[in-house]
RNA sequence: UCCUCAGUAGCUCAAUGGCAGAGCAUUCGGCUGUUAACCGAAGGGUUGUAGGUUCGAGUCCUACCUGAGGAGCCA
């Protein structure tokens, strides 16, 4: 017997096949029963009648538990009720491991709190809304990817221990590192980006990102994903046009391919469908004139807080970039605005609906002596900086970047309340486990 | 690190300082079209921990623990 998965069910009505999977619920009535099976691509309704079954195999499936294991064969039929359009008339199935009731599956069709389902995240990942949010970051994923292969890039992925200097500004999570030395777990690959940019012309990179701050929002993560592509010969302009099209290709393909999740999340898609170039694009000086006009108390010269970034999106249909930040609060390696020496060319591109802050990026510094100011400017130990200081010696050029992160760029597709939906075993200030 | 809120049955929650409760889950019984099925019954409690006030504390006070939301912080 065919063994099908529960997402082509409807192009095999008539047909007898067989689903392998887990009893997601079960409603009863007597001497007909109802199992919900779902095999990781969906769930399907089957209908088990006493009348026409072995007596055993009808009693085990209609005392079946939560969760159980099964392999169930039947004939699939066509049915407007059942969800998916298709229902399985029960003949056989094999119970591979029953829940035992003195210890039932937790996480019952109920309600539950956040720390309760935050405690059974193992199990939490199987309910519907979790299922569905993991396959819309797995589109997110696929997207980022099809964007930058398509378009020239080349995957160089760089390391995740680094040493100390790094960047010399955020809150790092140290490793031993065998006999008395300690490295750091990466908060970006960028710096080696620009080496490898280098070589290859159009790279990026793609992996988990650490950051130490003891940030507890909706917002934040230890442990992330991002992708931070990075091109030679570039310009802030060439880096808010790729983030652009990037965001509306990746929305694009989630809209395409993903529409049954965001059913499932409940997604308002008018708020993703009006995604469409070209996004707002402002000045970090304009930006603070309109933050203060609506009662913020920025001042020029300071980053945004998160009301800020929410300020500037909450009625915005699309993403914003504000470009040109004040030197003071932007790495080391950002390049100067020529007509402006007290901005530098960095982009940040905030996404609608206050998600905030999806995209940073900018322009580097290519010329060798002023990087070595900058280095000198931050009380950065130069010999740390060697082998990045090598780059502006030896056949340097503009060259551009940005990072983006997975999981807020999840959480907005999905409209998430918090980020730690998003991944699949979030690592939080509080929260390690399981 | 700071501020706010919460902690009672496996889960979600109720209980004016006066008998510890409900729904769901589990078990038993009923039901051939259920959609978080429904109907009837049963079992299930160190009220986060330690003190204190009181004739009497789940409730009030103090400290601590755990969690949540937010702030700071987050190139």
């Amino acid at each position: 017997m065919q063994r099908i998965r529960i997402s082509d069910a409807r192009h095999h009505a008539g047909e007898s096949v067989e689903v392998a999977g887990w009893l997601y619920n079960l409603r009863r009535s007597g001497k007909i029963c109802f199992p919900l099976v779902r095999d990781g691509s969906g769930i399907m309704q089957c209908v088990a009648v006493k009348a026409s079954l072995d007596e055993t195999l009808f009693e085990s499936l209609r005392s079946l538990t939560q969760e159980s294991s099964l392999v169930i064969r039947g004939k699939l039929r066509a049915e407007e009720r059942a969800p998916g359009g298709v229902e399985m008339d029960v003949e056989s199935a094999e119970i591979l491991q029953r829940v035992p009731e003195t210890d039932p599956y937790p996480i019952t069709p109920k309600d539950h709190g956040i720390d309760f389902l935050m405690d059974h995240r193992h199990l939490w990942l199987r309910s519907k809304r979790q299922h569905a949010i993991l396959r819309v970051r797995h589109e997110v994923i696929k997207a980022i990817r099809d964007f930058f292969d398509s378009n020239g890039f080349l995957n160089v992925d760089t390391p995740i221990f680094t040493p100390a200097a790094c960047e010399g500004t955020t809150t790092l999570f140290e490793v031993d590192y065998f006999e008395d030395e300690k490295v750091y777990l990466t908060q970006s690959g960028q710096l080696y980006n620009e080496a490898n940019v280098m070589a290859h012309g159009k790279v990026y990179c793609f992996g988990p990102t650490f950051r130490a701050e003891k940030s507890k929002t909706r917002r934040h993560l230890t442990e992330f994903w991002m992708v931070e592509p990075e091109m030679a010969y570039a310009t802030l302009e060439d880096v808010k046009q790729v983030a652009e099209q990037m965001v509306v290709f990746i929305v694009g393909r989630v809209l395409e391919n993903r529409r049954e999740e965001l059913k499932v999340l409940e997604r308002d898609v008018s708020k993703l469908e009006s995604i469409r170039a070209p996004f707002h694009r402002m000045s970090y000086d304009d930006a603070v004139k309109i933050l203060q006009s609506r009662g913020s108390e920025i001042q020029w010269g300071g980053d945004f807080g998160g009301t800020d970034e929410t300020i500037l999106t909450q009625e915005m249909d699309r993403p914003v970039m504000v470009d040109r930040f004040p030197a003071t609060f932007k790495a080391f390696y950002f390049q100067p605005d020529e007509a402006r020496h007290d901005v530098v060319l960095g982009v940040d591109v905030l996404a609608p609906e206050g998600y905030g802050e999806i995209i940073g990026g900018g322009q580097r510094i290519h010329d060798l002596d002023l990087l070595l100011r900058r280095i000198d400017e931050h009380h950065l130990p130069r010999e740390a900086f060697n082998w990045y200081i090598d780059l502006r010696k030896f056949g340097s050029v503009p060259h551009a970047g940005f990072g983006m992160g997975v999981e807020r760029f999840t959480a907005w597709m999905c409209g998430l309340e918090h980020i730690r939906e998003a991944i699949a075993f979030p690592r939080m200030l509080y929260r390690t486990r399981p």
